[in-house]
DNA sequence: GTTAATGCAAACACTTTGCAGCCGC
DNA sequence: GCGGCTGCAAAGTGTTTGCATTAAC
């Protein structure tokens, strides 16, 4: 709970209003790590509050977005949230199982170098996110070798 | 033109129509190279042929879709749609121009085969697309050193 | 007591769908 | 002429906004 009383201190200090719906926005990441779809999330507070809205949701994360408390990840279509805490650090999602892995930024560098060095490119990223077949699903479907 | 013909032919060959509008939707690709957004493309049609719906846009765009004639990328939240032939190429894009790069899939290879090797995740990378800031963006940028 | 934040509803942008008539084959 | 395709309109999504009320400070 350290951290995101940390953090809801971060929203006192700049003139925020520390109020229930955020708090509780803020605790639906606590749960789990990782990234979080907008419905994800208004699911998970609306079963302590059932009255919060949708709206409030968008315009809580939208806040904690401009704050840099969240950090907003796209992948596949669909936007994700998550705890901007780890600062830096990227992802591969399993197309199949959803699972995220995280991506230490060295990995990247070595591209990201690439492209600067020989095309002047400076690529966006910080919120990187790559989507694929992780180790276990890729397994687990050639085991089933049939159709899926 | 002989691109687009044949084209059409695949299209005739499975079976489906060849209409007026598909053929305007496939030749707003032909103009220009790169990524079209769909109120682009129909934007474009729409000149030609005003009557056309949107709905009629992505519908065809669909099944062009399905019968891997075109491939669709997201960007930055925005999907775009591009002609399939050139086949396994992937893009940089400016963030701030809007200027598509084509990227070798050379680059690429080598980051694919360190996540494979270290982590067994196989990347989805058949329409990889990467934001960034150009060269020349760059340039602009610092040149007027003051805010933009 | 002030003023920001919420809930609600309505507006929004984008995409999909149902259907009657049309037109490519 | 048949059946797929189109235009139109209407319905879905997912996200944002206006406004009166509520509650954090």
């Amino acid at each position: 709970m350290t951290r995101n009383t940390k953090v809801l201190e971060q929203l006192r200090e700049k003139g925020y209003r520390v109020t229930p719906q955020r708090v509780m926005v803020l605790s639906a990441f606590g749960e789990r790590e990782g990234h979080l779809g907008v419905e994800q999330i208004y699911q998970r507070v609306r079963q302590a509050y059932p009255y919060i809205d949708v709206a409030t949701v968008y315009r809580t994360l939208q806040l904690f977005k401009r704050l840099h408390l969240v950090t907003e990840i796209e992948l596949g279509g669909v936007m994700r949230f998550e705890l901007a805490e780890a600062g830096g650090h990227h992802h591969m999602v399993c197309r199949q199982c959803g699972k995220a892995f995280d991506l230490s930024p060295s990995y990247l560098a070595e591209f990201r170098q690439r492209l600067i060095r020989e095309f002047g490119f400076e690529p966006d990223l910080e919120h990187f996110a790559i989507a694929g077949l992780c180790a276990l699903c890729a397994a687990s479907n050639s085991a089933g070798t049939s159709k899926p």
